[in-house]
DNA sequence: GTTGTCTTTGACAACGTTGTCAAGCTGCCT
DNA sequence: AGGCAGCTTGACAACGTTGTCAAAGACAAC
């Protein structure tokens, strides 16, 4: 800047006017300053900037995703960067890979780093250690599932109401035996799902059996073996339910595996990509990932520029797409 | 600092000593600090620090990607990120949707915060823009495409060799006419595996049909569309090599929705998440995404650590995973 | 010509940190 | 006792920028 001050034969102070578009420099000047950073290759330093200015902005927000190769972080990102995109806000991100201790030595890399705001899908539960982040006027929102022992605004999809959607589906064409199979109890919305299946039967008389249920299923494997011991058990269930993405396509191979692809039924949460061409294609719960990163974004931004009422809390809607492995009949 | 400083009774350097691990500050005194520092919620101000350091690093990366919600992109992005962590540095990653305005606007971006080093999947077809940044010392690798009108590392895809393996596993179950659906042909790896098919063909004398080839597909319902048409045409192929992932897709639709998935034969370039579920399972040429983002960050890396050798041109071997839909016999 | 107002411009300090360098202290050797 | 090396500590400037404020200039009104 001192360079482009001196080719430009002006005080570094009009530099930063012009860089900045401040109103008030002479159109002379301003030609001048802008030909002489062209010609230096000068660059903002953002950085520099925002340690200066009174707000203290970075421009940068810092995002915990479980992953950020799964599609339903990606998603969930993607939306998110559409959001800080249109205000020119660039994203870290990174993956905890549900290890609280990741979780949180993430947001202290992010908060280190001076983000305007924080966007958590939460592998911890105990969020009380981001009281001091929030104090120093990081904007925080949780996504997909909600904070523990902290107040914040929160975008999570209803859970329980998806659940009981499918399983109502279930039951209206004529299934009776409904086999539930779900990720780890620890993960809220796994927790949620298992409840959302549970109230749907209680609330339709139909009686809850515990051989019928399989908890803690992580990855496709343990998912397939879990499917495949309740397939060949004694009385068998007509219909699955199956509570996360890969634990359905574990169920799906161990219905093909048995040959009962197309005589037990099946209804998965979330979609999965190319779930339209299986045979049956797969009845599924679908998020919406892409909405909820949106919404959090949005969220988040208005509480950066200083709103400072009551959090929020925003459910965001599924969707039952019915292909086929849903509607078979017992 | 200067508030910790003062509540443990030091100047504000030997609290920076001490926040930075440097040697030589007495037990007694770096104790004294790191009470205080906890006392006040003190965080450390990377920015800050890195404006005043003579290295200048940020300890931040910035990632151009196609669109960081598809499943090849975000492999890669978090094989960068897994590499990234063992150095502490956090990555900033943004979408350019193909778009060259927008992938010169990320990198502007990531410049103006200072990063340390650009991994970028291009999408424009002159990268001279970015002889400005490597002047100021920012490490700059190509993934998946090769740059333009820039000599830089790369780490690509053997797209050409895969091809041909996948045409050769065709000839040699018995196919003559084999179409061919590719991806924008503006896209380098796209012309690379035409190139590999018209290549192989003609190695094998095996006369190049052009009515056979379409070019140009993008997204699942133009795939389907040309494949269809293709199917549908007095002299059809028996087999079909997609390009893409979301060309196999769009094949796979067409090729069901005409009843000839068990009779026509399909390899597709590029894994895709169920393949092994469908009826026939899809033979495709699998990538490695997390190979290429690992080995780019360390190539990244290298550089950053001052490496100043001549360009690396790092190549990624494909395989070829045989599951049904490319051993069907004509 | 003087005064007042408005616009343009620049000098200087400050943001939070670290590199440089010198001062003070301890302990050992002569 | 004096000298010296080695260790610990702090004062100060500087990184690249912008907020504050005052000076300089332009112009109109009297």
């Amino acid at each position: 800047m001192r360079e482009v001050a001196a080719l430009a034969k002006v005080s570094i102070k009009t530099v930063s006017r012009v860089v900045n578009g401040e109103a008030g420099v002479s159109p002379r000047l301003a030609r001048r300053v802008l030909a002489a950073s062209a010609r230096l290759d000068y660059r903002h330093n953002l950085p520099a900037s925002s340690l200066r200015r009174s707000d203290g902005r970075s421009a940068t927000i810092g995002v915990v995703l479980e992953d950020i190769a799964n599609p339903f972080s990606s998603a969930l990102h993607r939306g998110i960067e559409d959001v800080a995109l249109t205000r020119g806000v660039l994203v870290l991100a990174g993956s905890s890979d549900e290890d609280e201790e990741r979780e949180r030595q993430l947001v202290s890399a992010f908060a280190s780093r001076r983000v305007d705001g924080l966007i958590i899908q939460p592998a911890s539960h105990d969020h009380s250690y981001l009281i001091t982040e929030r104090k120093a006027g990081t904007a925080i929102v949780f996504v997909d599932r909600p904070p523990a022992f902290l107040d914040a605004d929160t975008v999570l999809t209803d859970n329980a109401a998806g659940v009981r959607r499918g399983i109502h589906h279930l039951l209206s064409h004529g299934h009776r035996r409904i086999g539930y199979l779900g990720d780890l109890h620890t993960i809220d919305t796994a927790a949620e799902r298992h409840r959302g299946y549970v109230e749907e039967l209680t609330e339709q008389r139909v009686a809850v059996d515990e051989k019928l249920v399989r908890l803690d299923l992580r990855g496709i494997e343990k998912a397939e073996a879990a499917a495949l011991d309740l397939l060949r058990a004694p009385k068998p269930p007509t219909a699955l339910f199956t509570g996360q993405n890969l634990v359905t396509i574990g169920a799906f191979r161990a219905l093909r595996h048995l040959g009962l692809h197309k005589k037990v039924a099946l209804i998965g949460f979330d979609d999965i990509l190319l779930a339209d061409l299986l045979e049956p294609g797969i009845t599924v719960i679908a998020q919406d990932p892409a909405a909820i990163g949106r919404t959090a974004a949005e969220l988040m931004f208005r509480r950066v520029d200083g709103d400072r009422s009551a959090s929020e809390h925003k459910v965001v809607v599924t969707r039952l797409i019915t292909r086929g492995s849903g509607e078979i009949r017992p």
